[in-house]
RNA sequence: GUGGUUUUAGCUCAGUUGGUUAGAGCGCCUGGUUGUGGUCCAGGAGGUCGUGGGUUCGAACCCCAUAUUCCACC
């Protein structure tokens, strides 16, 4: 994997940035739908192709362990072969589990104990061994092994939680050299910043993670529930120490205006359930503001989905229709929701490239921010 | 016609020996959702208990009349 930083803008620290990867280049500041189960919910690889324009997704270590499995993700011969997407794609190591499903596991020095929530099997994930099923899976980019803390989070459990973290990612840095991937392409691996929201942790940890010269780096265990003020100033100070030659990930982000928030502090990726759990719930999010599409206001608005949209969807279906079809409990409502959401995803993201090119990104940011938060 | 049965929220129904402000599910309205245990979660509105009398300190519940649903028999 190879980052090429093209710019910086003079008036923020948003940079433009090129990934390219084995299985094709990812445009930055990018956002990353989930695939959680290796399938974006509600959404065909050729719609994520050619009609949202992904330029790579997610899938996620815990959740295809469990299912369908490695004997079958290796007989597949990986996850690119099995669920059709011949792009980039990024697993998250389960560290994100260990937070949600903290009543389902027990954490110790070795690893983590996990309680299958399918069948209530045990299996214990340790730094070593996630790595080993990410090269089974083989996606290009895999991520470090973590603990995800909770917030609020008490100082001392955050520290001791943090060497942890470190002494994993020590274990997960020797493992993957140790070993190669299976499918003939390369594979990079992505430590992750922690530290909860206090500062001299999170230095502590960005100056750890900066020492190892990845390919990337990631910073998880935000967008927990801290107030965004909090977030920004952790990634503010997390963005100063990473390497600035590196792509930077910040895990689990988020709203439209945390993104674009977010790349004017200097992160290059994003991933978000938001999108597509929102618009499976029937909420859309458009350049002029939200909207609640289970609300009555729209049983009888013929207009299209988003005019300003640049989905089919948007101008496909009206807004009367797609509420009708959530009502009616019809699947193809989450579906159009879903793309909907996800093209509007990228077009933001999109529009941040082209904005940071131009050099007017501070600007248009600020009202961008501003119409985002609008209820239709 | 006779005997029995039914009637409680928009719908389908609970409701104890008569005892505070009559409940549930669904539907409706409104929120929530941040490295996906999510077709999910939370909150709200909505009832002259078929109707009219009566008994009682007190009635959805007991008594009378009447309307109504379904069933059986003439």
């Amino acid at each position: 994997m190879q980052f090429e930083l093209k710019l910086t803008d003079p008036q923020s620290a948003a940079r433009r940035g090129t990934i390219t990867t084995a299985h094709g280049v990812i445009e930055t500041p990018a956002f990353m739908p989930v695939g959680t189960a290796g399938a974006v919910k509600a959404v065909h690889m050729r719609e994520l192709k050619n009609d949202i324009k992904a330029q790579i997704i997610l899938g996620n270590t815990y959740h295809l362990y469990l299912r369908p499995g490695l004997n079958i993700l290796a007989e597949a011969g990986g996850l690119h072969k099995f669920n059709g997407w011949s792009g980039p794609i990024l697993t998250d190591s389960g560290g994100y589990q260990v937070y949600s499903l903290t009543d389902r596991r027990k954490l110790n020095e070795e690893g983590v104990m996990f309680n299958s929530h399918i069948d209530g099997s045990k299996h214990m994930f340790t730094p070593e061994y996630v790595m080993d099923i990410q090269r089974v899976i083989g996606a290009d980019i895999i991520m470090a092994f973590d603990e995800c803390t909770p917030w609020p989070c008490e100082y001392e459990y955050a520290s001791k939680s943090l060497d942890l973290t470190h002494r994993w990612l020590k274990r997960c840095m020797s493992r993957f050299k140790e070993t190669d991937p299976h499918y003939g392409y390369e594979q990079s691996l992505f430590p992750i910043v922690q530290g909860s929201t206090f500062r001299d942790l999170r230095i502590k940890s960005a100056e750890e993670i900066a020492g190892y010269n990845a390919d990337g780096n990631a910073i998880g265990g935000l967008s927990v529930g801290e107030p965004a003020e909090q977030m920004y100033e952790m990634t503010e100070l997390v963005c100063g120490i990473l390497p600035a030659d590196k792509p930077r990930y910040l895990m689990g982000v988020g709203t439209p205006a945390n993104i674009l928030e977010n790349i004017a502090l200097g992160i290059d990726m994003f991933d978000c359930v938001m999108p597509t759990r929102n618009g499976r719930n029937g909420m859309l999010f458009t350049s002029k503001g939200t909207i609640n599409l289970r609300n009555e206001k729209w049983k009888d608005d013929f207009s299209p989905l988003d005019p300003d949209g640049i989905a089919y969807v948007d101008h496909e279906y009206s807004r009367a229709y797609v509420k009708h079809l959530f009502k009616a409990g019809e699947m193809l409502g989450p579906m159009i929701a879903s793309i909907h959401n996800l093209a509007f995803y990228q077009w933001l993201v999109l529009e941040a490239r082209t904005h940071i090119e131009a050099g007017d990104f501070t600007s248009w940011k600020t009202a961008m921010v501003k119409q985002l938060s609008v209820r239709l």
